[in-house]
DNA sequence: TTAGTAGTGATAATCATTATCAATAAGGAG
DNA sequence: CTCCTTATTGATAATGATTATCACTACTAA
């Protein structure tokens, strides 16, 4: 059974309305995309998905949106150095659990690893509780990339 | 005494000769700018401070050099969500030991910080060998940041 | 139903970055 | 020191991702 924000009717859709905004037929489609891909799309790419099912979305939309989603905490952006942003749903779909990246410095592939995350995990929350206290400092999220050149590029 | 890259004929003419590059008024002045601050610059920002003392280098040159600095290995670039690339010097300047960021999500000050990098490289040396192995992926950098709200901020 | 307002599509505007190209200057050979 | 080759540069046009604008549509609550 699938997993993720397909049925408006779940969690996602309470999160909006708790925020105060709506859910509509074009941030749903933009959900169900980003919650059926492995991927990390760039707002364009979300853009094309989205019009496979739902041509006449328009790519404001989509930035609107995931700009949105992001505020919300349900997406997470990313920069891999290509000159564009990247989106992924922060958890819940099917295909994803916390994760951190390898960016191929070379071609750009982006390989998702979770291994070792529970140790990286767990110094994580002890420096960030360090942090927080000598900077005061509230942290929210926090971003791991190793960058390098993958198999093929080396 | 200042270290870093004001004298060209240390090791960074060396390592642009090694290259293949010339050392030029202009490359050496955006150097000296870099190695300076403890400031995170925009190129536009790196632009009008070199103006100040080398008010004939254009912006564009700025981008080349600092892209070739990133090539060559001896500056970072960073993203850190105001929609412009920001740049600091790898290491080897009187301001800069091997640190992190914290990263504040509403005004966007960057705080640098090297508490607790003995563990988190320690942590990620090892993690780099398992990813390596695991992925056949050779690792060269890794960027850490936490993002959240400053003491300002909250 | 209706008023009020959030959301949308189309598209123009913005702005960081890149490409172009003629002019200039670094560095080696003589 | 001078000349030659070619990397580098400045000015500026071009590109391309993202954002703003605006008239129109569609919820939602009363």
């Amino acid at each position: 059974m699938r997993r993720g924000c397909e049925e408006a009717s779940d969690g996602c859709h309470g999160k909006f309305r708790g925020f105060g905004y709506r859910m509509t037929l074009a941030r749903q489609s933009i959900l169900d995309v980003l919650s059926r891909t492995s991927k990390h799309l760039s707002a364009e790419e979300i853009y094309h998905e989205v019009y496979k099912t739902h041509p006449t979305s328009g790519l404001a939309t989509v930035y609107r949106t995931v700009e949105l989603l992001v505020q919300i905490g349900l997406v997470n952006k990313f920069d891999f150095g290509d000159n564009r942003a990247r989106y992924e749903l922060e958890i819940g779909s099917e295909h994803k659990a916390h994760h951190h990246h390898l960016v191929c410095m070379n071609c750009r592939r982006v390989i998702d690893y979770t291994d070792f995350i529970e140790e990286e995990v767990e110094l994580l929350s002890k420096t960030e509780k360090g942090l927080s206290k000598k900077y005061n400092f509230q942290i929210k999220k926090h971003i791991i990339q190793f960058y390098g050149l993958c198999d093929k590029c080396q």
